[in-house]
DNA sequence: TGTATTTGACCACG
DNA sequence: CGTGGTCAAATACA
């Protein structure tokens, strides 16, 4: 497990991956807005799975688990992303759970963007994408922002134990700074 | 119509 | 008992 910290300039657009508020029924549908901006974006597809108000936290926590960990032969990269209220220019703390197995999300972004840096879980280029796998739907990047994320070192730990590795990244228009730790989680 | 996301509820752990 | 994490049904968008 690492953690990437994404600090967002106000200048820049906001990092937030989506809003997304829904009106339940009988509610007028008049404040759907969804915004979908990929700053976080690691070159991987994440599907969200749920969400949770901590305890201390004025910003929910987001959990996001690899869209490939159902249909891809298990994958079970997990990531956690959770707003924090101390930085003035938001600072995005996204913890990384176990290694990715299916690499598609990094083949697409390493083929659609030029200069994104990549969250490199040590299985990039380690294992060939799917050739049947024609699904464009989950790979569609393109047409995303790129995302400003430095490349980090791999957990070493393919399972779920946290591997302590801690990465804290601050990001903008101009520059990328990055710097990592290994916390001892054994 | 299909897929992704939201949100409340449930379960496990400390 | 409280908090965190996950599941599943409902909803919205493409």
């Amino acid at each position: 497990m690492y953690t990437v910290h994404v600090e967002q300039r106000p200048t820049s657009q906001p990092p937030l991956c989506f809003f997304r508020t829904r009106t339940t029924s009988g509610e007028t549908a008049a404040a759907t807005r969804v915004e979908r901006k990929q700053n976080w974006d690691d070159g991987f597809v994440w599907t969200k799975y749920g969400q949770k108000d901590i305890r201390g936290s004025n910003h929910p926590r987001h959990y996001f688990r690899c869209a490939y960990t159902l249909d891809a032969g298990g994958c079970p990269a997990r990531r956690q992303v959770q707003r924090s209220e101390e930085h003035d220019p938001p600072l995005y703390v996204l913890t990384y759970f176990a290694d990715h197995t299916c690499c598609h999300g990094a083949e697409a972004a390493f083929a659609a963007l030029d200069d994104v840096k990549i969250l490199d879980f040590g299985c990039v280029g380690s294992r060939s994408p799917r050739p049947d796998d024609g699904d464009a739907r989950k790979t569609s990047l393109s047409e995303e922002l790129p995302a400003e994320v430095a490349k980090v070192e791999s957990t070493p730990l393919p399972d779920m134990r946290p591997a302590g590795k801690v990465a804290e990244l601050s990001s903008s228009t101009d520059e990328i700074h990055c710097s990592s730790s290994w916390e001892s989680a054994a």
